[in-house]
DNA sequence: ATTTTATTCAACCAAGGGGTTGACAATCAC
DNA sequence: GTGATTGTCAACCCCTTGGTTGAATAAAAT
């Protein structure tokens, strides 16, 4: 597990981590603050921090004896980057098999060398 | 972790899982089609695929004795617009924070209540 | 120097995840 | 029907994860 990218996507999987995130991108918040609403000890919570920082989403200093947490929005690019990616790729594909369905009804005549991968099963990559 | 938004991200947590995604944003696979790459048994890319269809990312169908898996793009968005959102909202908030930070550079005359959470510290990357 | 505040580290536990193998179900091909 | 193909279900293992409590660290306050 150990890709940035996995380490994201897990760190996001958890409904309190990401609340964490939506609070910090409000602003930076101390550890006992960002435990404040939660019913759970301030170590899980530390826990959970630790977790968003390991996958890059976050980053503590020391202040005091404080701990302020930052959120590293840039990074959450990488995510949608990926996401992105294939959705337009799956959305084009979808496109031109559309297309090529309008084509057969509106004229079913001799179809050209069309695409292959549309009219069949294509492998994957 | 049974809402959509943690299932989705969890089943992007796994490198075997993001790939089956990217090699069916290319085209519909059947199980053993999907897992041939893999060296893992056909019972735990099954597995995978439950695990992606349960977030809803793909969609199951019958055909003869096999079963296509299908790339359902569009709720892909559940998950960018998340991770949009609140990267957007932090950025405006470091865009502000810059601008008070200017603002002060330029002309250190008395800075009225601005909000306090912004005047703290403000750390880039 | 001692104590208080803020946070992490360590050890532990129950639950869940990803892998395995073996048995079952459904469809096609004889 | 019988048999082969394709996939799922069930039981099990081991490792990770999110939670706990208790001890340790670091800076502030006394």
């Amino acid at each position: 597990m150990s890709d940035e990218l996995s380490k994201m996507f897990a760190a996001l999987a958890d409904p309190t981590r990401r609340d964490m995130v939506a609070r910090l991108a409000v602003s930076d918040a101390t550890v006992s603050q960002l435990a404040e609403p939660y019913d759970v000890s301030i170590q899980a919570v530390s826990k959970h921090l630790k977790v968003l920082a390991d996958a890059g989403l976050v980053t503590r200093t020391r202040e005091a004896q404080t701990r302020p947490v930052h959120l590293e929005a840039e990074v959450f690019d990488l995510m949608t980057k990926w996401i992105e990616r294939y959705r337009r790729q799956a959305e084009e594909r979808y496109r031109r098999l559309d297309a090529l369905l309008a084509e057969m009804n509106d004229g079913p005549a001799a179809p050209g060398g069309e695409d292959e991968s549309t009219t069949k099963k294509g492998k994957a990559s």
